[in-house]
RNA sequence: GGGCGAUUAGCUCAGUUGGUAGAGCGCUUGCCUUACAAGCAAGAUGUCAGCGGUUCGAGUCCGUUAUCGCCCACCA
């Protein structure tokens, strides 16, 4: 027997070992049934569960455990991203904590460190994914530093390395100072700030005249080599080649042409510094214009900046240049201006545009084919809209960064070979010079940049660049669920390096999710402290209702509002699913349940329900093939509660009563089916309570699971939709008579007498209702009129497509039902009024499709027969009144 | 500067071929009716952000404006 309360911890903690030790989760290689592969976003080592992985894994664990009810073979892979910089930067954190100085160590013993903390502390989100009943097959756990992923990394490197498409060379590189070292352009994060533009006048050296220039950046003055203009600018079109004296530091620096230049900024002046922007950068390619590096590393200015300002740091050399130039007399005026500042993603430091000798990817031809796949709809993006911005970057996409001065990470598999200069690219750790022979050689110092280990991701589980049994048949996968932040970092990156590596896309739907945000709409942060824990929120609510609650309340493909109170709704769903099935237990404890029952056949009650539930399997199974998730949820929420237990649960009460024992046995044979379907389609959003109810359901269910049960087949010919139009009209007599109860304040028991005019099929429906409706609606008994005339002292009440007539004889305030007719006919009166108007309208009646016509006329008439039965009924009272 | 999304009941959101607006929570009222008071029953609530257009008919399609949010971008 079922507990009285649901106890949501019992539960799910007795489930989740059950599913694991019984490896339902686990996938091999079986060619007779077709793969449903997911690879999860591997959350970084150092990650702690938040709402977004809720909303995320959530999604992912619906879908497998969807399909896999639907018979694919499920694989559900998880793992963990190394993170470099997120985890590199926590254990130095935490070394200098214990006054250890991470740059004291040497590269060997530092990354000990790293894996010590990994083997400790990381990994942490991995076992929470279990608390939320994710199905993953934790067999295939996978990491990328381990030995198989990392062996994947300098593989793809060395395959693009020997096609050409990896370089290295001194470019322009987005550099963080905290960091110091290189990122990418998607690990910058541009936000507009408050800062001056500042106008400079730079004196020609020959002859007194002098061009102004307008910079953000003044510090960087100091490395200029020289003053761009536009090659068309008539105003400074002679000047072109002419040299100026570059203010401070009193070097001769030349004016360039550039088209690079907007005459209308500013003065149209601009000023150039090769080695701190990357437009400089260019400009100066362009014109051979020299380089000067006047910082650091830490951004720090060096021995190239005058020695009044070296040492300086960045901003306090931009304050002291400015001093400078005003003492001077060459600061011409301060303007407030905003400007786009770039900050690391990690630490916010501000980036700086740093001149340094990098690793590259050049992206163009794995761009152009990663852009095709999703253009032609072989990858198609939920929602579609993401196609517009993924086209946009693959468009203008520039060349990778991958190199990192970092630690911890794989490390580049180049060799630089101290005698010939020769590089050697190779997987293994080499021991000679390629060329040469020489064993003086020494390994490039830099790691990749995380994404190279996760861009792999798809197809390096599996084995590659083994041709694993695994990689033939999981590759490529099936649905890939990420949020829309990572479609450069991660989306875009996979699509390439599976088409390049294996000549296959690595998956053929992407369902973006949104983000999780405050009830006030901000994204959930630990700073703003607006972040529910979801453990505590699995604690105190459990996982079923978290889920539950989240998916509902997602719409396909948007950002969601979330607060901690927002799981009463799943909380209270699982309550009413687990008091659904206690009913069952106990209303028919004792009795076999008779399975025999056939589908077709049964009472009204019955057949309404199997067609209400046919109804709500396909409209599920709809929404779920379409990512439609909330709408899924919705749905079966809906016909659990409204339907199922609302109406059919109360349907059954007097009925069983009434019936035999057989007829019990079927009955219970029946709901136990309705339920059991009902659990089914449940199963993906609330694992749990679903798996504890189904065992409780059957005690034939002992050592199966649900997960392993097929998904509701759908039956239209069940459908039935004039026993549907039949429930309805019986629902509105007990509604309607109900409300008549309520609004005279009149007692449950006080029971009224009935009188209805309806076509003979609808009587049918009623006369095999009939104990129910006198029961439900606190019926004395009915009687079927044989023309539309009430008896007086009637007031009518409203069923769509009949006349009901509800004896009010010594309950009435003659008064008072006269109001209330008269305010039910005005408001039916105001709903004609639209219906009138546009009957009357020639255009809509010609026009408008015969089908919507006949329905407003029908509609029309059916409010008509209504104003009609109602003004019956008032004249009725009022001679009643007068008697 | 370019692009995208959102705007519907007090709150969170449905509303997919255009047919005249719904749910949950909250609110009002009455009920501890032997599944469930985390419940049941009955009820109130909207110029569908504004303006214009297409159409017989627009929450739905088109244009435009506003507010909020996001993404991209070398105007120093």
């Amino acid at each position: 027997m079922l507990e009285k309360h649901y106890d949501h911890q019992a539960i799910e903690s007795r489930w989740y070992p059950a599913w694991e030790e019984n490896k339902l989760f686990s996938s091999k290689v079986d060619p007779t049934k077709k793969p449903f592969t997911v690879v999860i976003p591997p959350p970084n080592v150092t990650g702690m569960l938040h709402m977004g992985h809720v909303l995320n894994n959530t999604i992912q664990d619906i879908l497998i455990r969807y399909k896999k009810m639907n018979g694919f073979n499920t694989c559900w892979v998880p793992g963990m991203d190394h993170a470099g910089i997120a985890t590199q930067t926590m254990v130095e954190k935490n070394m200098r904590k214990q006054g250890i100085d991470p740059d004291s160590l040497t590269r060997e013993e530092f990354l000990e460190k790293v894996w010590n903390w990994k083997h400790d502390f990381g990994g942490l989100i991995i076992r929470q994914l279990r608390r939320l009943g994710s199905s993953c097959d934790w067999d295939r756990e996978r990491f990328t530093m381990d030995e198989g992923l990392s062996n994947a990394v300098l593989t793809m490197f060395k395959h693009l390395y020997d096609k050409g498409w990896i370089y290295r060379g001194k470019y322009i590189v987005n550099w963080c100072p905290a960091l110091q070292t290189a990122l990418s352009d998607d690990e910058v994060e541009r936000s507009e700030e408050d800062s001056s533009l500042w106008h400079f006048k730079y004196p020609l050296v020959e002859g007194d005249g002098h061009l102004v220039v307008a910079t953000t950046r003044p510090e960087t003055m100091l490395g200029d080599t020289g003053v761009a203009v536009h090659p068309d600018d008539e105003r400074y079109k002679h000047l072109i080649g002419k040299k100026l004296l570059l203010p401070i530091v009193n070097r001769e620096i030349p004016i360039i042409a550039h088209t690079h230049v907007d005459p209308a900024f500013g003065t149209g002046c601009v000023k150039v510094t090769p080695s701190h922007s990357k437009e400089d950068f260019e400009m100066a390619m362009d014109t051979n214009l020299e380089f000067l590096t006047v910082m650091d590393k830490r951004a720090i200015m060096n021995e190239n900046a005058p020695e009044a300002f070296r040492g300086m740091d960045r901003f306090k050399a931009r304050k002291a240049v400015v001093a400078k130039m005003e003492e001077l007399g060459f600061l011409l005026k301060t303007e407030p201006h905003k400007v786009a500042v770039g900050r690391c993603y990690r630490t916010k430091d501000v980036v700086e545009p740093y001149l340094s000798e990098q690793w590259f990817i050049k992206m163009e031809h794995m761009a152009k084919r990663a852009l095709d796949v999703v253009l032609d709809g072989k990858i198609k993006l939920h929602p579609e809209r993401w196609v517009n911005v993924y086209r946009h970057w693959l468009e203008n996409i520039r060349d990778w960064c991958i190199s990192r001065q970092l630690k911890w990470g794989h490390r580049i598999p180049v060799w630089y070979c101290g005698d010939c200069g020769a590089q050697t690219c190779s997987v293994e750790l080499a021991e000679a010079c390629g060329t040469c022979g020489s064993k003086n050689i020494e390994q490039d110092p830099d790691v990749m940049d995380t994404w190279a280990s996760s861009w792999l991701w798809p197809f390096s589980v599996f084995g590659w660049p083994e041709k694993s049994e695994d990689l033939a048949y999981y590759y490529p996968t099936s649905t890939l669920v990420t949020a829309a932040d990572i479609i450069f970092f991660w989306v875009a990156r996979m699509v390439m390096s599976g088409l390049e590596a294996l000549d296959e896309i690595p998956f053929d739907q992407v369902y973006f999710n949104g983000i999780v945000r405050d009830l006030q709409g901000r994204k959930m942060s630990k700073t703003l402290g607006n972040s529910p824990n979801p453990l505590d929120v699995i604690d105190k609510y459990g996982a079923d209702a978290l889920r539950f609650s989240v998916v509902y309340n997602t719409p396909y493909g948007e950002d969601t509002r979330f607060a901690e109170a927002s799981c009463d709704l799943g909380r209270g769903f699982c309550t009413k699913i687990w008091n659904a099935n206690r009913f069952l237990q106990m209303t028919f404890e004792g009795v076999t349940p008779d399975d025999n029952w056939r589908e077709a056949e049964g009472d009204i009650v019955a057949r309404w329900i199997l067609s209400r539930l046919h109804s709500t399997i396909d409209g599920i199974t709809e929404e779920l093939e379409n990512f439609r998730l909330a709408n899924a949820a919705s749905r079966i929420y809906n016909f659990f509660w409204s339907e199922l237990c609302d109406w059919y649960v109360e349907f059954l009460k007097p009925l069983q009563r009434e019936a035999d024992e057989a007829g019990r046995a079927v009955m219970l044979g029946r709901t136990q089916a309705v339920i059991d379907t009902c659990l089914r389609m449940l199963h993906p959003f609330m694992p749990f309570v679903t798996e504890e109810l189904w065992h409780h359901l059957d005690d034939r269910h002992e050592g199966r699971y649900l997960v392993q049960q097929d998904w509701p087949k759908l039956n239209r010919d069940l459908i039935d939709t004039e026993i549907e139009d039949a429930m309805s009209a019986i629902q509105a007599l007990i509604s309607g008579t109900r409300a008549v109860r309520k609004s005279y304040n009149l007692p449950n028991n006080a029971h009224f007498h009935l009188y209805l005019y309806a076509a003979p099929s609808q009587i049918r429906y009623i006369e095999e209702m009939k104990p129910i409706l006198l029961k439900l609606a606190g019926l004395e008994d009915y009687t079927v009129l044989e023309e539309n005339a009430a008896p007086q002292g009637c007031t009518a009440i409203n069923v769509k497509g009949m006349s009901a007539y509800l004896d009010l004889r010594g309950h009435l305030d003659i008064e008072a039902e006269l109001g209330k007719i008269d305010a039910k006919i005005a408001k039916i009166n105001k709903e004609m009024k639209p219906l009138e108007g546009r009957l009357k309208n020639k255009g809509f009646v010609d026009k408008a499709p015969a089908e919507v016509v006949d329905k407003a006329r029908a509609d029309l008439e059916e409010l008509k027969r209504q104003v009609d039965t109602l003004s019956q009924t008032r004249e009725d009272l009022q001679k009643l009144g007068q008697a």
